[in-house]
DNA sequence: ACCCTAAGTAATCAACTGATAACATGTCAA
DNA sequence: TTGACATGTTATCAGTTGATTACTTAGGGT
């Protein structure tokens, strides 16, 4: 039996594989955080060698801004999308309703919510800290585009906080052991919101 | 010049020992969250040795526990009193600025609403989440203990956790900056919270 | 005086972490 | 074809981390 020529490891353009990394510490940071997280972890759940990651961000600091921005990104957008698809009137209940549901919708894609909140919770890091103050900013601003009084937009993203950290501790898992659990989670999510946050 | 005896070291009682340990535990909790703080920092910040502070809890995640706990139990206690001094009238504003105000005066305890919040987010740690889980649910529980409808307990609790979220993103060092930041302060604080919270 | 328990420390360890350097190999343009 | 760049890897490292073991000594009771 002749030697035999392995066949060649397909490669991927720079772009894809970055995508791919980004994906796999979206979901590792968004299960354990930013100090709990290791690029090691990453790079296995990516496929990819540790070293790798590491250059391809510069460092891990660098690696989690990257995945911040681009979590709290589509978050923004979703309620941009909501805002500018009609016209928003703020004594209005059904169109804070709508502004609620693209909320529910992201649950989806609640990775992005819990890299979001582990940002805000890391803001004991510098640079981590400023980003997260502005984007917390940025999505007060696009509520108050409305026009509505501060009480009414600070009550909104106090629902998202709520609904932030009711991700990070498990809550959806763990509604039935507890009527308050529960009673949040619904208040929070709104009651479709419950069977989609259950599921993920 | 004869062998001097060195004097001896004082020792303390195991519990006065064990608060010290628990109060720097907590700061340092306060500031780097679960899996960013070392058993090392603590030690070095109670003034003992690292492996006397292993010891003493069993394990970090021990050690967490116990602040997380102590942290929890001052802010329900906080809670109780404003209930219990006088009966609370949940159709009635005053009563909600009198368990507001309780929230602000923890300001002044401001490690204990980050230990909080950093439990929170450590919801990952199955025995963390479900501590965290526990404690959310009681305080619910314990405003609920009002007879108020459940989405005012849950609209209490949710501006309870954007205050937790604001100090975790240091936004009261940088009001400043951003009139965004310095509405969601002045709303989740209430005005005189403000300076509570920047001083501190 | 003595000893015994409780309060501590120093020494050490294996595992993990983020990062660097050196090297290997596809792939595309000229 | 070839060379240069881009895509990756293996090897390695110094520092950190949580935890264990063994040792030291203060101080109260008898």
């Amino acid at each position: 039996m002749v030697t035999q020529k392995s066949a060649p490891i397909p490669r991927m353009s720079a772009d894809a594989r970055r995508a791919q990394v980004l994906d796999a510490a979206t979901g590792a940071f968004a299960r354990t955080g930013y100090a709990g997280t290791s690029t090691d972890v990453v790079a296995r759940e990516a496929g990819v060698s540790q070293p790798y990651v590491v250059r391809m961000f510069g460092t891990k600091r660098d690696l989690f801004l990257a995945v911040f921005e681009r979590s709290t990104d589509k978050i923004k957008q979703a309620f941009r999308a909501v805002l500018e698809e009609q016209p928003f009137d703020h004594e209005d209940d059904a169109d804070w309703a709508r502004l609620g549901a693209a909320y529910t919708e992201l649950l989806a894609d609640r990775d992005f919510l819990l890299v979001m909140m582990h940002g805000f919770a890391a803001g004991d890091d510098v640079a981590i800290g400023a980003q997260a103050r502005s984007c917390m900013g940025e999505i007060y601003d696009l509520i108050r585009g409305t026009g509505c009084p501060a009480e009414q937009a600070t009550g909104f993203v106090a629902h998202g906080m709520l609904l932030n950290v009711m991700l990070a501790m498990r809550a959806p898992e763990h509604v039935g052991e507890s009527g308050a659990l529960a009673d949040m989670t619904a208040c929070a999510f709104g009651d479709e919101g419950i069977s989609a946050a259950t599921a993920g």
